[in-house]
DNA sequence: GCCGTTTTCGGCCCGACTGTTTTCAGTCG
């Protein structure tokens, strides 16, 4: 590379890192993960595009062109794959050039000119973006003078001293990507619950449409909405189990068989993940059910009660076990109620005290996905979404909402540049949409940012206006636990704050919770009338499951919401009500299930 | 590369923090 070369890259690439870097992430999880909508596939192929033309210096502007067609796209709700060159370029940041990849993606499934980037870097440099403060820059620079292309190599260059040499590297850098390197280790070999679940889905409607094929669904962690899935359980029932062994095992795209039986098929998918698919027969369905549901330790306590009372639990059912004769096997229900014990919803089998509460009669009536009444977190063009508030509205419509927030960004993010003229146009164009749409209410609120020292953007004259206000941590995470402390309570305290927007802050897999005396924050919370909200973004999923349990405990309500920044992604809060499921919420903890009237007392008490 | 009541070039997402420097590159939200 020579000197003006060089001097080009780093002004260039000193602009580009952000938004290649928070997408990078959806990138190698879509890599990770498959496919389920052609969008998302050819959205990560711009996606990776984007980022190895940031590695290679390319011009900003083109790596933030190919970086905005990649979200729109996938935030798209028509189907790229079924369109012509005309139509692609009516999706917003999608021109000439970008259409063209696209089609001939679509066409022949390869574009040259990603193809020929991808000759130019190896792929585990990309890989090394991921790592937490290494950008596309840092690792360019690892690559072209230490030619480090994994992680593994950049975590034994730095225990060999070999970065001290290179410029911009230091000691407390280093100590930041071990650290980093630890952080994404611990997740590598699980995936996001939208890609373990969109694949099952995909897969369990193949499975079902095969000869022969009863019943089938997933089950594991992916049943009972863990926050990541290592592997994904799909059970089926069928008389003769080959025909489905064959469908799966031979299904695209499948990198490797690991194992091909009777009963029990494994597979990796090209982009890593591991399925199991077991085949038992009708008969044994709901004990089979039950006991690849899990979890490990709600099972071991489950046969614990059997054993107790004379009885043998297996996968294959529940028997006498004198006899060794079948008692019940058909459905989950029988097999619970043959315990003593109501059936227990997924979420709740973790061992967290539900087999004693269930014994009681007492296992809570937990939020499902039909008490949503709305969505009180979500984003629109204004700021960093991709869809424009009317088809927000209009698909939140679809989805059957009594009452729809639009909560863009506050100006504290300069980046997306909000004004008190754009909040209050914004605000127009939602009265006037209000009422557009049968039985479904517009709210406008805002997404304001938690300073360091916990006050938001707007003076309190100005927040007034909003029907609804979410307060969120954007900056600032590292700071000491008392400050940050400090800083929830004071936004908790402000009256026009209703929800604390993902609480912890934390991106699963890539940046742990802030530190923070939960305790102390949940108590404000319920004394100030300030929900808890429930992120359902894989990513976040904040607050998380025994954080949810602890908040309960201190009586503060909570607001399940998608922060969908596409129209796409507002189904996305399956995930979050999953969560507050495994929270052990109930509707009424839930402020999003409840009237408007209702709701809106919460919002703005009467003084 | 995309986009345009500024129609065909020039602007596009800005500011702060961190770690490395000693004036700034890189990363992040």
């Amino acid at each position: 590379m020579t000197g003006a070369t060089r001097d080009r890259f780093r002004t260039l690439a000193a602009r580009t890192g952000g938004i290649a870097q928070r997408l990078a992430d959806r990138a190698h999880r879509d890599y990770r993960g498959g496919m389920a909508r052609p969008n998302d596939e050819v959205a990560a192929l711009l996606q990776e595009y984007s980022d190895l033309l940031s590695i290679s210096g390319g011009a900003a502007y083109k790596v933030r062109a190919y970086e905005k067609a990649a979200r729109a796209i996938s935030g798209h709700p028509q189907d790229v794959s079924a369109m012509d060159a005309d139509t692609l370029r009516s999706v917003p940041g999608v021109g000439k050039a970008i259409a063209d990849k696209v089609l001939e993606y679509l066409r022949t499934g390869s574009v040259r000119a990603l193809d020929a980037l991808r000759d130019e870097i190896p792929s585990g440099v990309r890989d090394l973006t991921a790592i937490p403060n290494l950008g596309p820059r840092k690792a360019a620079t690892l690559y072209q003078d230490l030619g480090i292309a994994s992680t593994d190599e950049l975590v034994e260059a730095i225990h060999a001293g070999r970065l001290r040499d290179i410029p911009g590297f230091g000691a407390k850098t280093e100590e930041n990507i071990l650290h980093g390197v630890e952080l994404t280790r611990q997740s590598e070999e699980r995936v996001h619950l939208d890609t373990a679940m969109e694949q099952a889905e995909e897969l369990v409607e193949r499975l079902l449409s095969v000869d022969g094929c009863q019943r089938c669904t997933h089950a594991g962690s992916l049943r009972r909405f863990a926050e990541t899935i290592g592997d994904v359980d799909i059970l089926a029932a069928a008389g003769e189990p080959r025909p489905l062994m064959d469908a799966f095992t031979e299904q695209e795209p499948v990198a490797e068989v690991t194992a091909a039986g009777e009963k029990k098929s494994s597979i990796r998918t090209t982009d890593g993940l591991r399925i199991d698919l077991r085949v038992v027969p009708l008969s044994a369905w709901g004990a089979a059910l039950q006991y690849f549901t899990g979890s490990r330790t709600h099972n071991i306590r489950t046969r614990e009660i059997a054993g107790n009372a004379g009885l043998k639990l297996s996968e294959y059912g529940l028997f006498d076990a004198e006899t060794d004769q079948l008692v019940v096997s058909e459905t989950e229900e029988e097999v619970y109620n043959r315990l003593g014990l109501p059936w227990i919803p997924p979420p709740l089998r973790e061992d967290r005290g539900e087999i004693e509460v269930a014994r009681k009669r007492e296992l809570p009536d937990i939020v499902s996905e039909t008490d949503i009444r709305g969505d009180l977190h979500t984003h629109t063009d204004l700021t960093d979404g991709v869809s424009p508030l009317e088809d927000m509205v209009a698909t939140a419509a679809e989805r059957g909402y009594a009452y729809y927030a639009v909560t863009d960004h506050a100006p504290g993010l300069p980046m997306h540049r909000m004004t008190d003229e754009k909040a209050l146009a914004q605000r127009e164009r939602v009265r006037e949409l209000d009422g557009a749409y049968r039985g479904m209410r517009l709210l406008h609120g805002s997404e304001l940012n938690i300073g360091p020292d916990g006050a938001v953007d707007w003076p309190e004259e100005f927040l007034n206006g909003f029907d609804i206000c979410v307060a969120s941590v954007h900056t600032h995470f590292n700071q000491p636990r008392e400050e940050m402390t400090r800083r929830l309570v004071r936004a908790c305290e402000n009256p026009c704050v209703n929800i604390i927007g993902h609480p912890t802050a934390r991106l699963i897999g890539r940046r742990p919770a802030i530190d923070a005396d939960l305790d102390e924050v949940f108590r404000t919370c319920a004394r100030t009338r300030t929900a808890l909200e429930i992120n359902a973004s894989p990513h976040r999923l904040d607050l998380r499951d025994e954080d949810i349990l602890l908040a309960k405990k201190y009586g503060v309500r909570f607001a399940v919401n998608s922060d969908a920044h596409s129209a796409v992604h507002l189904a996305g809060l399956r995930y979050g009500v999953g969560t507050a499921q495994r929270g052990w919420l109930t509707s009424e903890d839930v402020i999003n299930t409840w009237p408007m009237h209702r709701l809106r007392r919460f919002l703005r008490p009467p003084s």
